[in-house]
DNA sequence: TATTGTTATACTCTATAACTATA
DNA sequence: TATAGTTATAGAGTATAACAATA
């Protein structure tokens, strides 16, 4: 089993100057240096590297993570709404939901009340890794704080929480 | 020409609730708000789909804006340099920069000292695009600081820039 | 008719290996 | 042997359309 899943490597926009090795021609990134996004892309990629790597060790993708988070909760929700919430189409669920139910993490049950909702829950199984996946999560989130410096790490946080 | 390229909708670690319409069952993201990779990537996505829209006009993705951007301010850097600086495959680079070459936007030429080499430069054409590409990007630019407050913009920039 | 879950298709992006031509 | 550019493949993510069952 464990699937082999492999750490994303690239930006789309760029990368920091620092990862150039040696002196060498010194390539500029040019006009990208005005662009937010650029660099709310580089530490998004900085950031979920280190999530990714994190979680490797439970076979747990970041996408998995959520599912769950959310799953937990709001025991009962349908597969329309958690892909509401999450903002991934209904049809991308479906996979997603299928590995985990073969993997006793979830289950999903008919609803009654509604035929055509299927009622997502933890099992208990599931219950456990994501306990499991919240502790290796909150070192994962200890470790951003010591490499953004704790200052820098809630200006952020409350920046882009409130925005 | 002019392919159909659409804008990229979900968020691997999830939506803003403010998404979800009407009062309804109010579902929560539960451990997600304690993430700062989760905001980060809220907001990377939100930048970005602003950016894809104002850059379809011209049929150019972001990645291949900053290959523009990244071409112009390094005339002549090498494939392999500018994978390492843009941190893409030297392989995804090759499709990349065949398809900005069949548009006449840039060039590859064998360099003479190293005949492995590909010399790459922007044609007229490519300036003439980037120039376009860069005023509508600055438009881009002012609608963030906008819609995030210019102090707020400053500080996230700040921030992030000398992280 | 509309919605839920599902299947299918097409395209992008990432990671990797291997090939060629040069050095 | 090492590097630059290339080709090919496999997997994940995204956008879309369409279908069956249910409302």
């Amino acid at each position: 089993m464990a699937r082999t899943r492999r750490p994303r490597k690239s930006l789309l926009l760029g990368r920091a100057e620092s990862t150039r090795r040696g002196p060498s021609p010194a390539i500029t990134l040019g006009a990208l240096n005005s662009h937010l996004g650029y660099f709310v892309r580089r530490l998004q990629i900085w950031v979920f590297q280190d999530f990714i790597r994190t979680l490797e060790r439970i076979d747990l993708s970041p996408a998995q993570y959520s599912v769950l988070v959310v799953i937990s909760a709001n025991r009962g929700l349908s597969q329309a709404e958690l892909a509401a919430t999450l903002g991934v189409e209904r049809a991308r669920l479906v996979r997603l939901l299928h590995r985990l139910e073969g993997r006793r993490l979830i289950q999903r049950l008919r609803s009654s009340a509604d035929g055509r909702r299927h009622a997502l829950r933890l099992t208990p199984q599931g219950q456990t890794l994501l306990a499991r996946a919240k502790t290796l999560a909150a070192r994962h989130e200890a470790r951003l704080i010591g490499r953004l410096r704790p200052e820098r790490y809630k200006m952020l946080l409350d920046a882009m929480r409130d925005f």
